[in-house]
DNA sequence: TTTTGGCACGTTTC
DNA sequence: GAAACGTGCCAAAA
């Protein structure tokens, strides 16, 4: 309960007494209670009530139902001549087959010529789905092959490889409109070497480098970052300033400090004061 | 003073 | 056309 509030920025010495002597909650023993920790009636309201709202089995929310595993939809793997092979996972891919037994044994009874043509109609239907479904696989493997091929080095070496990719870039490379793309690369997952991926997550946008004309996705970024934070010095607290420094001098990465902040707020990293408190009452420990 | 976060604007992406 | 993103400015914290 004290991490979910401390979560919420609500674990202040009060409630943290409060959580000590839980108890005398349960005895509703509240005399005792409010003088063991110094609380008045309001204050005590207050916190059984906070207390109340918090989540009784916090691993609820991690098992069951709403785990389910992710099957990947295309694979990829190292091909031999140092090239990627694809492969559909054709398990997920929805299967028709026109039965044409069926078919002709069918059409022998029928000897009424609308019923015939009706028979004609349902066969060109299928055959129609049978090549729509086809063509849908056929988009599907050329979208993946392009990823691969533009993201050839993230395969190779990882996170910090990851280029800048839109789907605008990869809708033109297999000249298909963007909303196809859009489409295709949601709810779609490759299986690499380096991990199961969303096909979304190869897209990211670009950000300016200085130097060398190449350039770095944001998700490149925000992996650098964590690192540079996870090996900062505990005497040496990093602000948003000074990675941002880092960042253009041994990463040639220009980025402006409001965005370093950006992604530090969206990888859950806190300020460079709350970091420093947080090392600082660690250390001794160890 | 230093560091961070809200707001807003222009651009890109969907 | 709408949403998301990067960034500059300025005020709020520390």
């Amino acid at each position: 309960m004290a991490l979910q509030l401390a979560d919420q920025d609500r674990l202040d010495p009060m409630i943290g007494a409060l959580l000590n002597n839980l108890d005398l909650v349960a005895k509703s023993d509240f005399i005792t209670l409010k003088q063991k920790i110094g609380a008045s009636d309001e204050d005590l309201g207050d916190m059984l009530e906070e207390i109340r709202a918090l989540n009784p089995r916090p691993g609820r929310a991690f098992d069951g139902s709403s785990m389910q595993a992710v099957v990947p939809d295309v694979y990829i793997r190292p091909g031999p001549d140092g090239g990627w092979l694809l492969e559909l996972n054709s398990e997920v891919l929805p299967r028709v087959l026109v039965n044409r037994t069926y078919y002709s044994s069918v059409s022998k009874r029928t000897r009424d010529k609308k019923e015939k043509a009706f028979l004609v109609d349902c066969l060109q239907n299928a055959n129609w789905l049978t090549k729509s479904l086809d063509q849908r696989a056929q988009t599907i493997l050329k979208v993946a092959t392009e990823i691969a091929r533009m993201q050839d080095s993230f395969l190779l070496h990882g996170v910090t490889h990851l280029k800048p990719m839109t789907l605008k870039n990869v809708a033109d490379a297999i000249e298909m409109h963007e909303s196809t793309v859009s489409r295709i690369t949601t709810n779609k997952y490759i299986a690499t070497p380096r991990g199961l991926f969303e096909m979304k997550y190869f897209f990211t946008t670009a950000l300016n480098s200085s130097s060398g004309e190449s350039e770095h996705s944001s998700e490149s970024v925000r992996h650098l970052i964590k690192q540079i934070v996870d090996a900062e010095d505990v005497k040496k607290i990093l602000s948003d300033d000074k990675i941002a420094e880092i960042l253009s001098r041994t990463h040639q990465i220009e980025v402006a400090r409001r965005t370093i902040a950006k992604y530090r707020e969206g990888l859950n990293i806190p300020s460079s004061v709350v970091r420093r408190r947080q090392k600082k009452s660690k250390m001794p420990g160890f």
